[in-house]
RNA sequence: GGCCCCAUCGUCUAGCGGUUAGGACACUGGCCUCUCACGUCGGUAACAUGGGUUCAAGUCCCAUUGGGGUCACCA
């Protein structure tokens, strides 16, 4: 009974992929997944502008590397393309010519440059007023070979309703409308006919966008209605601002899914904390995407405006990273890699996977693992000065030594064995672990913080362990 | 300014007439502890204001205030 749901996601390819789009996306993906239905990706490049195959490109990418698969669109077909608005340019040309036929719409000849006078001298005089296109050419009789823009006739009174699945009844003035603009006089189509041609077209039967939208579905119901079809449900979503009130841009910090990517944030953290913006289900604030897919609802969605936390997102990204159920150690390993490659180091996955554990609970992002891990992958650490200068000093040069020599002498180089051998000295000569893990940290990692004191020493093995510890013995005892 | 939308801790939010107004992040005190983390116990902190409706309003209605969106041959 109910038909087959058919969502999109339709972004203009004229930058990055902002993260508020990747939340719109995510809202209509999931209830694509959670119903068994299609996502449909429609590229909306009729700002010719401003749209490059670049961006393009970057969206693509973006989506994949979230894991926002879609079922139709570029790279995939399907049967209602092409799902780039500038290969459609005859869909919309029969569209607004079947609307002129019925009375719906007209050609109208009035160049931009006349409105734009007509604009100008209204503001000249009531600098409050907003300037509405006067009907000009509505009943225009003759057909001069001039340029035109095809015009929709917007009825004179009544107005539009539509039940918002977020919002509920929202009701406009048919009088707040003017006759607005179908067709460019270039052929190409303005935003909302392409969107309404193509969700028609494409059999959409939700649109979830942002609240930014909100004021143009009124004028897109009244098309739909002129075509004599049934519009879709419709869903805005509140907006994401920036911590101060105003709208996300670049200059509030990272907004590209880009730039989470190389900050090495999860795909799946990204959507996480989206999705807990503008929606909530009780008090659970981590959510694997199968979770998601489950209890993803319309009902569940609020209506108030929120700000962006940075801090938020990142103790959400740090639960994905810590919890194996979230990013097991087969997912942990492919997404570090890249980033251990990055700083110059050659790994060897089977040894990155056994030294994950040791920084499982601490890291935050990848970039953070790859930091930490850092000197597991080098033959001689980083040293930082400071912590050199620090503990790698004379009055340590003794226990150094010695806890190598304890060490070298433990069979089984593992951290429970080693940390026995260790302690049975400490007990013996009457010393706290105190009194040396700092320096052996130094000594072993190049820093003051590490993971435990006998992991690092497990994970560097015996050579590497030994080796470290000697060679800053020295150094201490050349101060 | 017109039209539209919104309003619970600093932030994201739970709440769908009767709650000591809950959780998370952030901040913060203690515990744990070889560092850093993790974990754990605790703390500070919110119903914008004014009217109604009701035995009873954070929850319903209205107004005010505040915030936001949008007013193109951009999307």
């Amino acid at each position: 009974m109910s038909q087959a749901v058919r969502v999109r996601f339709a972004p203009s390819p004229t930058g990055y992929l902002h993260i508020g789009g990747v939340r719109t996306a995510l809202f209509n993906w999931l209830w694509a997944r959670k119903n068994g239905g299609k996502f449909v990706l429609r590229i909306e490049d009729t700002d010719q502008e401003r749209s490059t195959p670049e961006s393009v490109k970057v969206i693509l990418d973006s989506m994949t590397w979230l894991g926002m698969t879609w079922d139709e669109g570029p790279g995939v077909g399907g049967a209602f393309g092409p799902y780039t608005q500038m290969e459609r340019l005859a869909i919309y040309k029969e569209h607004a010519e079947r609307l002129i036929t019925s009375g719906k719409a007209y050609r109208c000849f009035c160049t931009k440059e006349e409105l734009d006078v007509q604009r100008a001298a209204l503001k000249a005089k009531d600098p409050k007023a907003q300037f509405r296109y006067p009907g000009t050419c509505r009943d225009r009789k003759d057909t001069p070979s001039l340029p035109f823009v095809v015009r929709f006739k917007v009825p004179s009174d009544g107005d539009i309703r539509y039940v918002d699945k977020v919002f509920g009844e929202v009701i406009t003035p048919n009088t707040a409308q003017q006759d607005f603009v179908l067709l460019r006089s270039d052929g190409v189509p303005l935003y909302n006919f392409g969107c309404v041609v193509d969700d028609m077209t494409m059999g959409i039967t939700l649109v979830a966008r942002g609240r930014d939208h909100m004021v143009n579905t009124p004028l897109q119901i009244m098309l739909y209605a002129a075509f004599g079809v049934a519009p879709p449900d419709m869903a805005h979503l509140p907006m994401m601002l920036a911590p101060n009130g105003e709208k996300l841009s670049k200059r509030h910090g990272a907004v590209s899914v880009g730039e989470y990517k190389a900050q090495g944030y999860s795909p799946e953290a990204v959507l996480n904390y989206l999705v807990r913006f503008g929606w909530s289900h009780g008090d659970q604030e981590v959510f694997s995407l199968g979770e998601l897919v489950d209890a993803f609802n319309w009902e569940a969605c609020g209506r108030g405006d929120g700000k962006f936390d940075a801090k938020k997102f990142l103790a959400i990204q740090h639960e994905h990273m810590k919890t194996p159920r979230l990013t097991p150690d087969d997912v942990y390993v492919a997404r570090l890699v890249p980033f251990l490659e990055a700083r110059g180091l050659t790994v060897d996955p089977a040894r990155v996977a056994k030294v994950i554990p040791m920084i499982r609970e601490r890291a935050t992002t990848f970039v953070d693992a790859a930091d930490r891990l850092d000197f597991v992958f080098r033959d001689v650490p980083v040293m930082d000065d400071k912590a050199s200068q620090k503990f790698l000093v004379a009055a340590n040069v003794a226990h150094l030594r010695v806890l190598a020599d304890v060490l070298e002498k433990v069979s089984s180089w593992e951290e429970k064995a080693l940390e026995d051998a260790t302690n049975a000295w400490l007990a013996e000569k009457a010393l706290n672990i105190k009194d040396v893990a700092q320096p052996a940290r130094v000594a072993l990692t190049g820093r003051t913080a590490s993971p435990g004191l006998f992991e690092v020493v497990a994970a560097l093995g015996r050579e590497g362990a030994l080796g470290r510890l000697r060679s800053a013995a020295e150094i201490a005892a050349s101060r």
